[in-house]
DNA sequence: GCTATATTTGGTAATATCTACCAAATTGGA
DNA sequence: TCCAATTTGGTAGATATTACCAAATATAGC
């Protein structure tokens, strides 16, 4: 379905996501509008879910960050539910997996301040039904940060 | 520095990271060339440090992904600028933290199988020297995987 | 191997966008 | 309050997008 022109396509749309199609082309060698059209057709499948701009967090204003492991009391879909539920419309948390292991779930949690974090904790993580436990590592150091599959 | 009319354009290029100059003035309320200035000065300023397509992991043919908590034998800067440089240049491990808690570093790791999976282990995480212990937490589902910063 | 059909390709041109420049407006100090 | 520095909006030439077409290429049936 995605062959070697598409992966080309997508390795360069992720180096460099606005990319004009001009060069984009001209990189994965195809006229314009035949890469135009494959660009489009990946969009359109959602093999391309979005464009973003990728934003320095530190320079941002976000000078905080974890990787919680949070465990359930119970895995009812109920819990398993409300808890996705929660965790999806809070923006702080920039990831979540199910994981095996010894915990359910690894977050990725950013915020400005380590008294943001806090917050983020009382007012949120904790008052979630049905945790068992939530573990925090602070991350003190982002050796990498990649979004780009490695194609 | 980073004031409210910028984080206003963060967030909108963070959501559409394609969106035309002549769209996000709009947006965030002024006019072209204003904007087209801002953006311009947020990207020398490295506070926009890149844009990137947001390629679906599994529709792109990766099936397996996994968060690895590792730890060192020792801290010698030797040591630990070895494994940062192996992970730094090895493209299937996306993410890589630096973390307190009981693992030293929390990656993860994204490969087109389980198969490719034993192989990034056996050929390249159990040959890095000093490494004191790898658990592998494989992901079962992705719950959210953001790269937006909560503006 | 050959034909018919479907798909993909490259070229084109009208439309839309970018981006450097300018003069006017706004801001911040002294 | 006034001056200097910065930021603003408008403009226009240069660049890029995107829908269309006819030609080329791939696919399937026989």
């Amino acid at each position: 379905m995605v062959e070697e022109q598409d992966e080309r396509i997508l390795a360069e749309l992720q180096k460099d996501g606005r990319a004009t199609n001009q060069q984009l082309a001209e990189t994965v060698g195809m006229s314009t509008s035949a890469c135009w059209r494959r660009v489009r057709a990946l969009e359109e499948a959602g093999v391309i879910s979005g464009y973003s701009a990728l934003v320095a967090r530190e320079r941002a204003g976000f000078a905080t960050s974890a990787i919680l492991h949070v465990s359930l009391e119970r895995h009812d879909v109920k819990f398993v539910d409300e808890f996705v539920a929660r965790v999806m419309q809070r923006r702080e948390v920039l990831e979540c997996f199910a994981t095996t292991g010894d915990a359910d779930y690894h977050l990725r949690v950013v915020v400005r301040d380590m008294d943001a974090y806090n917050r983020f904790l009382d007012e949120f993580m904790f008052r979630i039904p049905g945790i068992r436990h939530v573990r925090t590592n602070v991350i003190l150091k982002e050796i990498k940060t990649g979004v780009a599959l490695p194609f």
